[in-house]
DNA sequence: ACCTGAACACCGTTCAAGT
DNA sequence: ACCTGAACACCGTTCAAGT
């Protein structure tokens, strides 16, 4: 049986989801996929390369087209699409802030978050600061999230926070500094109001 | 020669910091020891434990007693500090996030935070959320720019950003997010203005 | 209490050779 | 183009035994 390189990320995703990212060994995904772990190399040059792809396919699944709205909903909606995708397969998190973290993925996200904070109007020299902040916001939650989940289903914690309310608390803390430098002097009813 | 837990602590921090924590195994820490690595498990059970404590030595050595001072400059030094911490030490930012996210550490950093952000007088339900949100504010931007300058001196880069900067801006713009939510109605001449 | 020696059950990666 | 077989140079951890 002949594989070829979408085979092998989509069955490594299949590992990693299954059995988790401690257990998405080059040797484990050659056995399962019924071949010699050679043989991965020629799909893919090393493992770091074959989870940046991982990383991208977890993303690429949870893709949708964003509807023309308001740009401090489609920051928000860009987050929890974000937040969505890593939280939809085991270790999800962990693989898609590795591989950014390598400047080797994620960079649509960051694409979107940068056009809905500069179609808001924030000044130029922050829009990268504040596309930054949001991604490590979102990462940052969510790897701790996911991580206190899969503790607490393996037994070793019994109580889960809130983590859905406490991502959306950071997130608009962070939005209402961003419309903070956004209002206009002499209009300051806006700020802390959130619309 | 007989050691002690704090001498393997120390090693394993001066191998981190000469080699990398690629190069931090449990063999090679004992082969610099000139001890059997199986000698280890009698001061450390494992090496998540060692990493742990490598983390906290990080923070320890660190730690400053902060000045009475104004509730938002307090944020702003805990998170400098922070920083700095890990940036003082190769991979640093990687080992304290990574202890950080199986609650093996960092536990001092967030209790600074909380407590200025209530004396800052951030409502209670906020204050969590709050210290969550500078707390991966901070790890997200460091370990980027960490691995960036690493990456960089390793010659796979040649142009480092202005990490500083982005930083700065990066916890200025949450903390307005946090002035925004302190603001008593009728007083709204301060939001933005960050002093 | 601290360490040795030896083993167990693994890793990622390379490379000549096969079809 | 895709894969096998075999090897290289490693890992973390355990455990009986020594002093």
């Amino acid at each position: 049986m002949r594989y070829h390189r979408g085979d092998v990320v989509a069955r490594a995703l299949d590992v990693l989801d299954e059995y988790g990212l401690e257990s998405l060994t080059m040797r484990r995904l050659a056995a399962e996929l019924g071949v010699q772990p050679s043989a991965l190399y020629h799909h893919v040059p090393n493992k770091q390369a074959l989870l940046a792809a991982v990383a991208d396919e977890i993303l690429a699944r949870a893709r949708r087209v964003r509807a023309a709205e308001s740009w401090d909903r489609r920051v928000v909606e860009s987050c929890t699409e974000l937040r969505d995708a890593m939280l939809a397969y085991r270790d999800g998190a962990e693989v898609v802030v590795t591989a950014y973290t390598f400047s080797l993925g994620a960079a649509e996200p960051a694409d979107e978050l940068r056009a809905a904070l500069r179609d808001g109007g924030l000044a130029e020299d922050l829009v990268d600061s504040g596309t930054r902040a949001f991604l490590h916001l979102v990462f940052g939650h969510t790897v701790e999230e996911q991580t206190a989940m899969q503790a607490a289903s393996a037994g070793a914690i019994d109580r889960t926070p809130d983590n859905s309310a406490d991502f959306e608390r950071g997130i608009e803390l962070l939005l209402d500094g961003v419309r903070s430098r956004l209002a206009p002097r002499g209009q300051y009813g806006r700020c802390g109001t959130g619309e």
